[in-house]
Formats: C-alpha cells, sequence, structure tokens
DNA sequence: GAAGATTCTTAATCTAGATTAATTGGTTTT
DNA sequence: AAAACCAATTAATCTAGATTAAGAATCTTC
C-alpha cells in the first residue's frame, strides 16, 4: 500500500495496461471511462473522496478501463492481487448492488430519471464535473443533457 | 445448503422478501427481472447450468429482484448471510466485470450490437427463452427485436 | 382437439434523443 | 487584451426504437 499524488488531467491507468491496482481516493476525483469502436468516451463512474475505484475486468488479463484524474488528488494504491485475496466481500457485495441498479436504471429510466438518479448518488458533484461527463455517464450526448435540463425547468 | 427442485414458472424469490439466498443453478434455468414504478419489467440476467444468482441488494434490506424458473430445475441453495463470509473474492470480481460490461454495452451499443453480444454470453438459451424476455434483457420491446433481427437477416 | 390465451411478426405512426451546425461564454496562451 | 480553444446552449433535422394495432402462430387448458 502507497500513498501518491496526481495532478489534474493526468491518466493513472490505461486501457490495455496489464498491473492493475485498486486506487482508493482520500481527496480530489477520478473517472473511469472507457472507448468503443466508434471512438466515443463513456464515463463508467465517478469517484469523490471515500470512493473505491479499479477496472474488475482486469483480474483475467488487461483492463478495458481508462482511469482520470478530474482534480489534484491524494490516492492510496493497492496491489489487486494480494488485495483482491482478503477484500471485504460486502465490499464487492455493494458494488455489485450498485451495478445492478445502474444496469437496471439504463434498461428503464429515461434521461431526465438518470440525470436525478446521478444527483442522488454523487450528491457533491455536479458543479466539479463538465455537463459532457455527465451527459456521457448517463449515456445521452451534451446536447440532449441541456436539453431535458432545460424543459425540467420550464415545467416548474 | 440444501438441494431443492423447482417447477417452471414458479416464483422463487419476491421483490421485497428480506431472507434472501444465493441458488447456484445445476439444472434448468433461471431468470431475474425487476418491476419499475410503470409496472413495467426488466429481466436483469439469466441463469443456465452452472450459474450463480443472487440479489445483492438484499445484504443490507429487502431484495430488488424476482427470480423465476424459466424450465423446471434443480437449485442448490446457500443462505446469504453465511455464505458472503467465505465468499471467493475472485467469483465476485467476475460478477462485477460481467456487470460492469453490461453497463457498458446499455450505454454504448445499438440494439443489435447488444443482441449479439447475449448470444455471446448465452450461448445455447436462445432456443430456450421466449423473444420478449430477450427483449426485455437488451432493453427494448419485443416489437423492436423482432424488426432488427429481420433487418439482419435481410442485409446479408 | 377445440377454445382461449399467449407470443411473435408486420406495419403505420410517433417521440426521445442523436446529429449537425451556429452562437455565446469561459479559459488558457501568447 | 487579442487570439485560439474548449464548453455549453439553442435550434433544425433525422433516426432508432416506442407505441399502437391487427393478424398469424404457438401453447394451455378443459
Amino acid at each position: 500500500m502507497k500513498t501518491i499524488q496526481v495532478k489534474k488531467g493526468e491518466i493513472i491507468q490505461r486501457k490495455g495496461e496489464l498491473n492493475s491496482k485498486i486506487y482508493a481516493v482520500e481527496k480530489g476525483l477520478l473517472r473511469t471511462y472507457s472507448i468503443d469502436e466508434k471512438g466515443r468516451e463513456h464515463v463508467f463512474m465517478f469517484a469523490p473522496e471515500g470512493w473505491i475505484v479499479t477496472d474488475a475486468s482486469a483480474v483475467n488479463g488487461p483492463c478495458e478501463l481508462f482511469i482520470e484524474a478530474l482534480e489534484d488528488s491524494t490516492l492510496c494504491t493497492f496491489n489487486a492481487e494480494s488485495e483482491i485475496a482478503n477484500a471485504s466481500p460486502v465490499a464487492l457485495i455493494k458494488r455489485i448492488a450498485t451495478l445492478q441498479k445502474r444496469s437496471i436504471m439504463l434498461m428503464s429510466a429515461s434521461a431526465i430519471e438518470r440525470y436525478h438518479d446521478f444527483l442522488e448518488t454523487y450528491p457533491d458533484i455536479v458543479q466539479r464535473v463538465p455537463q459532457k461527463m455527465i451527459a456521457s455517464y448517463l449515456g445521452i450526448t451534451p446536447e440532449a443533457l441541456s436539453k431535458v435540463k432545460g424543459e425540467s425547468v420550464k415545467s416548474k
């Protein structure tokens, strides 16, 4: 286990790298994202203070996700290999529950509903993250997010 | 740990129930699904022989998902509470990896791409599951699935 | 095995969100 | 502080998939 400092904009891990780690955010803000065959970015999750980030696909082979610092951050890093052995199953189950909810939201909820769910999941993040990344997290374009937000304000 | 037999159509677990278990499918086929506020069903996963099913959200409180037998099935049931304590972290990470991929697919891939991904994920299931449940798993309507399948055949 | 109930398909119409493009507002660079 | 660049908004048009509806095919149940 090691504490490291990273600068805003720094890419901490790239798709295809093998030696993946677990990152616990002490201070700052990270995001993980994938890039599809069409070259489009998709934000998978944000990680503010207290959150933990890892690319689960890394156990068997190369990782799928990029990890980027959105602010100057302080991170604790664990070697995934050894850490997984004694990882708390309860913490992992919680992560599964979060992902379960995310999948169901993506299948069943409209863009504006997903936006409100984002606000609940990450209460203190809206001001710290560019709109286009929030849109990407929701699975829509920045233009669409701008539109639905405008509509939901008007309708009040 | 206990082995049980369930009949086709039987609902093994309902949303809101507390005493949740882990089910390992020895023979047969299960599905898990949620029902949203508008009363619509969304298939979360299928579980043929060799797969394991549990509602992750059940650790903290009432479960979110229904579990149903799509065929007469033989299941091993574990008490989730005790089983989680010594659950294999590697198996849990694999489940996380699967869900990670599912979320990214839902965000970035078209209906027909998700259909092909379904065929890869569950190679021997297509004939055993009604179309409408496959559509539900993909997050589209049965009509839309019928349409895109027709189009992908025509285009060959 | 007929009657009823589901399920699947096809087609017409509709809508949420994508795409394209132009405008404005902020940041960073020099 | 202008120049160059990036982020956000707005608007017009387009499209994947939803909705509605009707007919054909398949399963249940008596």
